[in-house]
DNA sequence: GCTTGACCTTGTAGTGGCTACAAGGTGCAT
DNA sequence: ATGCACCTTGTAGCCACTACAAGGTCAAGC
């Protein structure tokens, strides 16, 4: 498979594959005579189970590592479990941050009267001359 | 006030404060005759406002308008507004995002049993050898 | 056989919002 | 005179891509 073919069958852009293999966490296929990547289906599932790791927010460091575990078949799993569950905590604790973001700009909003700047209540919230 | 003072005072390090001048949405202030930045109370309401915009998440060319906006006093609000509406649609997103990562995640912990590599409920949803 | 076009190759630079140096200048106290 | 805290400039690094630029390869159609 050429690099085109396993972008769209992976969801992942040709782009974004040659970069994998640049950061060292896709290995580098065998190429062709005329030097095209040749891609088997081992590769096409790493980059499935990158994409997949991606989409749940896990930074390449975690998936080298969730990759190398991956293949030690039949040690113990808590190192996968405690990456994860690690990196649940950082996405809840994201989310409350942007909750804090959210309640304020809607009690921001909901406080302006469009008026002239000069009344602006989002501009005097975020002004030095507020309160 | 000396670079270092500012900084203290209105919570924006020293070198936030240059990196801000050299993109162009602070000021550049006199200096002093051994090219020391000397700033005024004008200069560190600008980094107020900037540091409050900044903590809900607005970004900086969202903060240029904000400021350039907020000069521009019996000019109605309505683009204020918007930019701010914008914003929080924008965060909410975010947030919704964040949720299912964390919906997701929460539910591939919750199937692992603790048991070896070949057998985790994590290794197995992230690899294609799932389902 | 020659052109067109889709695909591939490498390398480099840009994104955002800082942060971290390095290498040197200034100001004040001891 | 020495030390120390502070200031200056410039450059590079962070993350995970993304967007070129400039060129090579291959099949189809005329
Ligand atoms: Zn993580
Ligand atoms: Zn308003
Ligand atoms: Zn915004
Ligand atoms: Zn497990």
């Amino acid at each position: 498979m050429k690099i085109g073919e396993v972008a769209r069958k992976t969801g992942v852009k040709a782009e974004t594959i040659r970069f994998y293999e640049r950061e060292g966490i896709l290995n580098a296929p065998p190429r062709t005579r005329s030097n095209y990547r040749d891609y088997g289906p081992a590769e096409a599932a790493t980059l499935v189970f990158i994409r997949r790791a991606r989409d749940l927010g896990f930074s390449m460091p975690d998936i080298r590592e969730l990759l190398e575990l991956s293949n030690e078949d039949d040690r113990s799993c808590a190192a996968v479990d405690s990456l994860a569950r690690a990196h649940l905590d950082q996405v809840k604790r994201k989310i409350a941050a942007l909750q804090v973001m959210r309640d304020e700009l809607s009690r921001m909003i909901a406080k302006c009267e469009q008026d002239t700047i000069s009344e602006c209540r989002i501009i005097d919230t975020l002004a030095v001359r507020d309160r």
